[in-house]
DNA sequence: TTTCCTGCAAAATGTTTGCAAGGCA
DNA sequence: TGCCTTGCAAACATTTTGCAGGAAA
């Protein structure tokens, strides 16, 4: 962990703490996962890279999902990586439909995106916007 | 069936004859669920609606995506709903997160995030935009 | 020492595959 | 007739639930 992801680490558990959750070393575990793979995981690669229960790892989703300290990317095929973010931030992605390497977007609509759901009646709006593409590297294999 | 909606069953099994793909009582019961709904229905709701196998309510899904007639929309919770869709086009929509009614939004950012894309070098570009919330009437009745 | 968290086992959910029978062209 | 499509059974992948033991505050 560099000396950036260690912050990084302690302001996540201060949030944790604020929101009366226990900071146990499972839950260290993810999100250190998180921050040195510097890229969104799956369940699965947290398990692995968390050396702890699937069980926990999805509870722990939810519980860091809530806290507003993580959130969910949607893959095409319906399959979903999970990556840290800052309470009341939220980011979209560039992921190859191929090797499933996921990067940021400089982007975002969501101010556009809650005024028209609020015009047609919806409230407590969320939106999920992710781009989908074959990365250089992989167009390569594939030739 | 409305008349519009006779006409657009035909135009799509047109497609499938144009693709080579056979045109059966079953894939005609699918699409014209999707028409007669008026809505984005899940694979269930297809083999309930259509009377038939699940098995073969996802492989014509499939089939019927590859021939661009039908398109995928990714719920929160990583779950799916089905609609039918021109060749070439696409839609985004309005999900309510509680009773998942979906509706279309009048909204497309695909050239901008095809530009994106492409400038990071990747191909074989779509993407998602969904957008979640809570409809009037689910909110009453959390009220 | 109370309450929350964790692991194990098992179940639920959503989707895919193998194979033989059936139906369109 | 020939090949595509279908149904059944079973496998598979992912996520959730029940319960007893373990650890944080």
């Amino acid at each position: 962990m560099t000396a950036t992801q260690t912050r990084d680490l302690e302001a996540i558990l201060t949030r944790l703490k604020e929101r009366k959750m226990r900071v146990t070393k499972k839950r260290e575990r993810v999100i250190a996962a998180l921050l040195t793979a510097e890229k969104p995981l799956n369940a699965e690669e947290l398990r692995e890279r968390g050396d702890l229960d699937l069980v926990t790892v999805y509870r722990n989703i939810e519980a860091f999902e809530k806290a507003g300290v993580l959130q969910r990317i949607p893959l095409e095929n319906g399959a979903q990586l999970f990556e840290l973010t800052a309470p009341d931030e939220h980011y979209h992605h560039l992921v190859c439909r191929e090797c499933h390497q996921a990067e940021r977007l400089d982007v975002c609509v969501g101010e556009e995106m809650r005024k028209v759901a609020e015009a047609n009646g919806y409230s407590h709006i969320a939106h999920v916007l992710e781009v989908y593409g074959l990365c250089s590297e992989c167009l390569e294999d594939e030739a």
